[in-house]
DNA sequence: CTGAAAGCGCTTACAG
DNA sequence: CTGAAAGCGCTTACAG
């Protein structure tokens, strides 16, 4: 009975992902047997009752039929198995209850841990998400935003979103989107995220209290990115803690994928000044780069250098025991992600929220 | 142009991901200048033919118009930026430019990898992706399989699907499925995967050629999952090559992920008889697992015991340079799930495809 | 409390 | 070569 509204999410309208048995429902037109489809209409004929009504009930809208009428309807979408059908429904409302995530490469695990949670998240309150690899490009994301646009889709979650004409259009005209890991490029907007400073300040923190005093770290690309927060944040602890700035050792290096960039900005670091006793690798993936050329330079991680990462993939507690990672909570993303959408829904004011990471031990 | 189906893939229809900018179109109406969407409807109004026509011309019905109506229509779909809407086309043909994919856990990175690559592949073909997470769970699975027949799904992408009654239902029905990574668990179907059974003995063959005459295996659990194909041809091959059947050591155990079991199988492996000179994890997952339990041991890897994997996860390279894993070209899955499905919706036959993975240095 | 009608955006016989 | 009309499944004023 669950496609009734009554039972169903607070929100109103009944959910797509009723169960309901296969409708039994059988013709017999021209003597061929085969499964008909139970639509609205059906449910109507079967119970002597307009559609406008059935819809109605369906729809909660109630307080407005006999509960006769309701009784009556309910038992035939019972018995009948019937789910309103979403493409129907978005149609004539012009709105699904499909949600579109745009994400740069789901090869990154940090990124596929998003979407894992978002979608479960989603799911449960009776939503679909649209999965869209974006590459980071923005050309893709525009396209995507157009494509998810003409499916009527509910909402927008941007992870990681590049700045582009199509994601401005969205917002200028109100788009309920919501920015997860990398905050808004063209700024404000709802967001899901760590508090990308505190993360870094938290890991010269860590450096200090190893004895590490002159660490160094090692960032993405220049960005206005989140990794570029974590090292700031970084570098501004170590700073107020008496730490002389100009003996912060820095390196990036441009490339497609962090875990190339931590290996080749590493070099270039290491060939600079030799390996620090502690660095920073902004991400886990970074860190991993870093690792290898670590291990061709026979050095023993941690002994010789103290490597902090920042995810906490899961993945390290097997396989890179080495690795201290400030470890980032994204099996809860999911569900402050739903939290801003609906608050994006209703109209309400969207404030950044900022899960807690993990300290370090 | 690219709406007009001349211009757009081979099959008919305008594509879903048309570029085309924002309609420039606004209504004066009530003094109020707002952005006015562009359908049909407008277009044939711009060019005083019918709605009829118009459709006909976006969607190739050709020879059937004159080629200065055509003209007068392309430009009007050019200047208006008209985009055919996809829930409209959706409802009136029962059928969407949208394909399922449902797979358990995303946190596996051979998942992941399956997921963008087919995910690409399906973009570049004009189709959009709903990411379906199972969680392996037969009744989510169902529910998922219930609620994207709602949608008019143009096909369904199972990766490592579970029997279920609604999978069942879907091949009575003839929907267009395409298993992924393991095989149809009812017989039959079009799959994309490599071929297990030969991968296993590969690893044998590696083993034997590294003079390691008593190899054993760790295996996931016992369904007739591909990994269990793995460990099969495992051992044929050895047995075929001389070794005792019996002194092949093997073991599994429960476990919700593949790491896991790996860790508890290595344990339950090694307590019974000590470390094997020789061990294949069916999956990397699982290698990382026994990894874990051979630094606990103090063992060096590879050196006391040599340990091969079956996926080439990306990281290994990094990270896991101890490992020696059979890769499995998943980043090539995803055309060949399009080619699946397009001979699904031709109608002709499927046969399995076998991708071929590498080889072991 | 209930129903007839219009319409969301599209396609497709059917008739001309 | 072209158009009027019906209809995919639904919702929502509007009228009663």
């Amino acid at each position: 009975m669950a496609v009734l509204a009554g039972f169903a999410p607070a929100d109103g309208g009944g959910r797509w992902e009723v169960g309901g048995r296969m409708a039994p429902g059988t013709t017999a037109k021209a003597g061929k047997l085969r499964q008909e489809a139970v639509s609205l209409a059906t449910v109507a004929r079967e119970t002597g009752v307009s559609m406008s009504t059935v819809s109605r009930i369906v729809n909660g809208k109630s307080g407005r039929a006999s509960a006769a009428t309701v009784a009556r309807v309910a038992e035939a979408i019972e018995r009948l198995g019937y789910r309103p059908n979403p493409v129907g429904r978005a149609l004539r409302r012009r709105a699904s209850r499909v949600v579109a995530m745009l994400a740069p490469n789901l090869d990154n695990p940090a990124m596929a841990a998003i979407a894992v949670s978002t979608e479960a998240a989603l799911r449960a309150a009776g939503y679909v998400m649209i999965l869209c690899d974006t590459h980071d490009r923005p050309e893709l994301q525009d396209d995507y935003l157009q494509a998810m646009r003409d499916q009527f889709v509910a909402g927008y979650v941007m992870v990681s979103a590049v700045r582009s004409r199509g994601l401005e259009q969205a917002l200028g005209r109100g788009d309920p989107v919501v920015f997860v890991a990398r905050r808004n490029p063209l700024g404000g907007g709802a967001y899901v995220g760590i508090d990308n400073r505190a993360a870094g300040a938290d890991a010269a923190d860590f450096m200090l209290a190893q004895g590490i005093d002159r660490p160094a770290v090692l960032m993405a690309a220049q960005n206005i990115s989140s990794t570029a927060e974590r090292a700031a944040g970084f570098v501004e602890r170590l700073v107020a803690r008496g730490v002389p700035e100009s003996e912060i050792r820095r390196a990036s290096a441009p490339g497609l994928s962090h875990i190339e960039i931590g290996y080749a900005a590493a070099r270039i670091l290491v060939g600079a000044g030799g390996w620090p006793r502690g660095l920073l690798c902004v991400s886990d993936l970074i860190a991993y780069g870093a690792y290898r050329l670590a291990v061709e330079s026979r050095l023993e991680i941690p002994r010789d250098c103290r490597l902090v990462g920042v995810d906490g993939n899961a993945l390290n507690r097997w396989i890179a025991p080495w690795l201290s990672s400030i470890r980032i909570p994204y099996e809860s993303f999911g569900g402050h992600v739903l939290e801003q959408l609906r608050l994006l829904w209703s109209g309400a004011a969207t404030a950044e929220i900022h899960v807690p990471h993990e300290a370090l031990p």
